[in-house]
DNA sequence: TACAACTTTTAGATTAATCTAAATATATTT
DNA sequence: AAATATATTTAGATTAATCTAAAAGTTGTA
């Protein structure tokens, strides 16, 4: 095993990491703009870090045509993933923070500098598959498990999912789960379906209640 | 409790941390080269970043004269050093590194930014009041544990010691140690002592050997 | 006390990351 | 295809942290 002979600054890894992101979303190119958006910065300071990163051949970038990672790139934004993810599961697991409360953390502790040190976290915490929003950890090499997943509101009535993650992880959305008793592991029945603006009563846990269509776009769950 | 309504940043903290360990070093002001020296970066710079942080009311500071924290910058200093120590328990305790190696890592650690995450971290490793080379660890008021602790160089022949920590905590150093068995715990006899160079001949679990006052002067015992 | 030696500060540059405003390229719509 | 709208880049500033070189202050000693 050879260690990364550069060194990338926080920025350069924000950056490589929203790319990443963006990637998966859309295939080809990532644009400027898409770019500045995701990182609620302005598109002139993305062509500047665009420039830079091409230069440190993280990313492949035509004027005007937009940015697509290097393999060299791509395995730097997983493993700052990676290491996001792990520390959001030490944080909620062994710290017992809720879930809704680690991303700003996670956000700090990701560009900590030491491959001995995430591996034997990794090691401590038992090799988790996914972190406590569901979404998959990559290993050492940058990959991650795939999983059959669908939105809950490609459900039909009658049928039944098991949450395993969210689209949008925002304090608010995982508050609302939380109160309506919505985790991952969560049993989740689809009572009825409202054709016109898509919204669904379900059942959880023995209760039913009604939820919008917004809900039902950002749960993702496993049917069997 | 209130939080602290002001971002200090990394090179900030750095300075703070460093003045604030020289303070217990030399009473009274600390000089601008002292500081540049201990931080392994030039005067100048020094002077910028002191001034800066007098500004922040960090410290108060006259030209030509040093400098010397405030209250509110001797806190600060003393969470940074909190946080280093917290996680160097973490990383011992929990990720089996071993006691030469977490240095570099904590120094990274330290900066991150969460009161809540270091108070979490402190219970999940039950509140300890020493680091692993010995260091007492300041509490959420930035109060530390103070103990009776001598230099082995100071024991007189046939006195028995108990090691309690290092003055020294270099790589190199820390290995010695571990080469020959002390470490934070070990019992220590004075077998012979050379008036000569301070060097002396000691024994450790059964075994008898020499070392030099060097080493002597860096190791901190406490005798009943 | 005067000068030499040392310490400290100032002035002026440099690098990284960001911004605003202006210029340029691409895309869309008549 | 021309005109308009949108996206992207460039040019020039700004802030934080650092440096080198020169100037200024302090101290110790002959």
């Amino acid at each position: 095993m050879h260690k990364l002979n550069f060194v990338m600054t926080f920025a350069e890894e924000n950056y490589l990491k929203a790319i990443f992101h963006l990637e998966l979303e859309s295939q080809g190119e990532v644009s400027t703009n898409a770019i500045a958006e995701s990182m609620e910065t302005k598109p002139s300071s993305v062509t500047d870090m665009v420039q830079k990163l091409a230069e440190k051949k993280m990313l492949v970038y035509k004027r005007y045509k937009g940015a697509q990672l290097t393999e060299k790139g791509r395995k730097i934004a997983a493993d700052v993933i990676r290491k996001h993810r792990l520390w959001e599961v030490f944080l909620v697991e062994k710290l017992n923070f809720h879930w809704d409360e680690v991303h700003d953390i996670a956000e700090q502790l990701e560009h900590i500098k030491s491959e001995e040190l995430i591996n034997r976290l990794d090691d401590f915490l038992g090799n988790p598959d996914f972190d406590p929003h569901g979404d998959p950890i990559p290993n050492e090499q940058g990959v991650m498990k795939r999983t059959e997943k669908k939105l809950l509101s490609e459900l039909k009535k009658n049928q039944i999912g098991i949450c395993v993650g969210v689209k949008e992880s925002s304090g608010e959305f995982l508050q609302y789960l939380d109160k309506k008793n919505i985790s991952i592991g969560t049993r989740i029945t689809v009572m009825g379906k409202e054709f016109f603006d898509g919204s669904m009563v379900i059942e959880v846990q023995n209760e039913n209640f009604f939820i919008s269509k917004t809900i039902a776009d950002n749960l993702y769950v496993q049917t069997s």
